[in-house]
DNA sequence: GGTACGATTGTCT
DNA sequence: GACAATCGTACCT
């Protein structure tokens, strides 16, 4: 087991050239990688174990959908950056821009187990709300967030620089991990065809995982008044 | 200028 | 299992 201090090694963090791939690629590979955030209050590294794939413009699910706009540029800008929108007004949630730049696919990162800086990710999740156990640590898309101590201060965040605040480690020989898809969560309307969009990415048997929801009922609309 | 709604989560029943 | 929280963004008038 390597030391609980995650030592950067430059040659296990991904070039930009490997994040300008297919989105799904990029996913798929991604699982089973290290993210470290360095952040004021600590250091934190999540092994991811679920993402979800994003096509932009092609996808109907995708921020991206309708082109361009002030919140979603990061995701046409450059790859090997990181998404970041807050979502409900309550919650972040984290994406890895991919593909050619001015292209805006990207992958959201969905879940992970918290292996190094279990401390900083447990006191950031306790004071953000209820913290039942250490694999509820950083299971789920705004609960990874919170864990990694990341918001909107980490958009555009260059994954790339092993010196960064974020970086993201991969061992350059290992091959993809063996993965599961299916229909990604809380996604409604034609986006969440699951024979056409089985764009979920998750490892077989992790606890990590978080639990399959579907898109939440749309809130009936208020009876109004004659 | 107004309004509907969302790539979620925690709590309550 | 159902629903409230909470606010920025996108879309409509």
């Amino acid at each position: 087991m390597a030391a609980m201090t995650a030592a950067t090694r430059p040659d296990h963090v991904p070039s930009r050239d490997w994040y300008q791939r297919d989105a799904h690629d990029v996913g798929a590979d991604l699982l089973g990688a290290h993210v470290t955030t360095r952040r004021p209050d600590g250091e934190v590294t999540v092994r991811l174990t679920e993402v979800e794939v994003y096509r932009g413009q092609a996808d109907p699910a995708s921020h991206a959908y309708r082109g361009p706009t002030a919140r979603n540029a990061a995701m046409f800008g450059e790859p090997g950056r990181l998404y970041v929108y807050r979502h409900l007004g309550l919650h972040h949630c984290v994406n890895v821009v991919t593909g050619p730049e001015g292209v805006a696919s990207a992958v959201l990162l969905r879940a992970g187990e918290v292996v190094a800086g279990i401390d900083v990710a447990g006191g950031r999740r306790r004071r953000a709300g209820v913290l039942r156990s250490d694999v509820d640590l950083a299971r789920g898309p705004a609960r990874l967030a919170v864990a990694l101590g990341l918001d909107l201060t980490a958009l555009r965040a260059d994954l790339t620089d092993p010196a960064g605040d974020v970086v993201v480690q991969r061992h350059p020989a290992v091959p993809a991990l063996p993965h599961v898809t299916g229909p990604r969560v809380g996604v409604s309307g034609e986006g969440a065809d699951a024979g056409r969009y089985p764009w979920r990415l998750w490892l077989p048997d992790e606890p990590t995982v978080s639990v399959y929801r579907p898109a939440a009922p749309r809130r009936r609309p208020a009876a109004r008044k004659a």
